[in-house]
DNA sequence: CTGAAAGCGCTAACAT
DNA sequence: ATGTTAGCGCTTTCAG
């Protein structure tokens, strides 16, 4: 068996609720014994154990990461795992363990209930793809300390963080004004992704702000996808207006569209303005480097991270917001700033 | 606070220990008691608590994913998430979770120290990078329950599991002649690249073996980026004798060895055949998109998964091989095959 | 087949 | 400032 408390005590000469002091800072002990305990610790090589601590605390100092995972979440969602080690970060710094768990959406209600009746893990993260209504009950009434990552798209009581993504969309729109382009389209993505639809948004409200009009043609949405961003750039180069710079919802679109103007002769950055979303994974690969708007993926898991913390410590504080602002990242698919 | 096993033995009008016995399926138990005690389970909505339960049996259930985070790590190295969501399902299937804990190279082995010496986990999985001598020392002589993941470059006693990246470059190889191709190169990494040096291997030990010799000059190695790939294949067409096949150690000196091969008005993959290595991120998204090499890598977690699981069990087995075998992805950039 | 009893190692309320 | 005491909720002998 390996050394515990008592066994300090004794070599201390004192009890083990004094070296349970010690070690937890309580305060109210003389520097003595302090040093006598913590030279008896070392002697024996002593090492609490933390199973023992987490019952006797009724804590395990562990949060859970929920979400489906499954083959090819790694390939597919870098983004999750980016925020992951920004959450972990945040855990570590004050001795809390990040698990992951994979769980589909239709059982996660049930995971998280078991998890918090047999007291598994002092809080959840939840990926927004496996909340619902019951979940939504469950939590409030148990008062269980989660986060949501994403914006929940049913009315609830979750606390949940995610990225602006509108306002991604008008630093977008205003970023290519200030270059000097005049004539805006956007490419996107389904109708159903919403993601690309706040990105829309936010260009939209912009272009009115400065009374810019954006013709009907110059606002296409298809696949998200390389081949669907290059048939999209093909009708919107067929039109007799044709814009001086494009907005693409995402990497691939963007990458299908380069390849069009290219192949049309087009010069990028000086005939068209070319500008994206995320850095990842082609922004930096395609020629020329595309300008995009992105969000520091690894701060929001951070402040996800943080959050956890303090739900953990008030269960019943809510948490609504954006963190981690979007910015552009200058390259070399649009001119230079004029203004 | 909540039903505890005694409410459930009161309620079953039978004992702590019995229920119990029940729980973990003892075997002699009549049937009668156990449905009553199931039956008293169900009524009061019981849920063992996991932290008396990992206290008294002096377990956790969990096993600890140690490695190198920080930013930019969900998107430099996916294919560690991926392993991880492999591993995490395996465990799930035992009933163990997955914690990820980030920690640099030189503090690993005091962090695994204390993990074990204050029970905090079962099991360990190691990433290659943060490996040393005394960590070898250390987990042989307390044998510690642990999976290194990527072969160990020095003498040691680590349990490991690995990809097999020289079977990888004789597939490769073989699979050129197969095509007809019968003039090879190969575009590689630096030096330290030990994973290229390791596909160059496997190449070479299959021209050997088939008597084909490849010129000094079709051998190259460069940085593992596009630029590089499009300056080595720049040299390869400059010289006398031309390849009629090449060999890319990964996806972007892949991508800018297309893309010279392009300017320079090659057709591929008929005048030259392309191969590659590995799906993510560009394989697919390249045109023409690529023929890969490939492993898969979720299974090479689940892999893990399992091995570490046998290890906690018995943890003095010792376990070193190449899980996954690598297999070739036919695509676009290589003519069919004719054998 | 069942139950009483003795912990597992630490924490925290309460005395002193 | 320190020690005593009583658990935390479950598992596991060991007797019956």
């Amino acid at each position: 068996m390996s050394v515990t408390i008592r066994d300090v005590a004794k070599a201390a000469q004192t009890s083990a609720a004094t070296v349970s002091k010690v070690m937890n800072g309580s305060g109210s002990i003389s520097q003595a014994t302090i040093d006598r305990v913590e030279q008896a610790m070392r002697d024996l090589g002593y090492h609490p154990n933390a199973r023992a601590r987490n019952f006797a605390r009724q804590s395990t100092k562990m949060v859970l990461f929920l979400t489906t995972l499954g083959k090819n979440a790694g390939f597919s969602n870098p983004h999750m795992f980016e925020m992951m080690s920004g959450m972990e970060e945040a855990l570590a710094k004050k001795g809390y363990l990040l698990c992951v768990k994979s769980i589909a959406a239709e059982e996660a209600c049930g995971f998280v209930e078991k998890i918090f009746d047999s007291k598994e893990a002092d809080g959840v993260v939840l990926h927004a793809s496996i909340i619902s209504p019951a979940m939504d009950e469950l939590v409030a009434v148990r008062e269980i300390p989660h986060i949501v990552i994403g914006i929940p798209d049913f009315p609830s009581h979750f606390s949940w963080i995610d990225i602006d993504n509108r306002l991604g969309g008008e630093l977008a729109a205003r970023y290519l004004l200030q270059c000097g382009y005049c004539s805006l389209a956007f490419l996107g993505g389904r109708q159903e992704d919403r993601i690309s639809g706040h990105r829309l948004e936010g260009v939209l409200s912009v272009l009115n702000e400065h009374d810019v009009l954006i013709p009907g043609g110059h606002l296409r949405r298809g696949a998200s996808d390389c081949d669907s961003g290059y048939a999209m750039t093909e009708e919107l180069l067929s039109q007799k207006e044709r814009p001086d710079a494009i907005i693409c919802a995402n990497n691939y679109i963007a990458y299908g569209c380069v390849m069009a103007l290219k192949e049309h002769g087009e010069v990028i950055p000086e005939d068209i303005g070319v500008i994206a979303f995320d850095e990842y994974p082609l922004s930096r690969i395609l020629k020329p480097m595309l300008t995009v708007v992105d969000i520091d993926v690894f701060d929001m898991g951070y402040q996800t991270g943080k959050c956890i913390l303090s739900k953990i410590r008030k269960p019943n504080l809510t948490v609504r917001y954006y963190s981690t602002l979007p910015s552009v990242l200058e390259r070399e698919s649009t001119r230079k700033k004029v203004i």
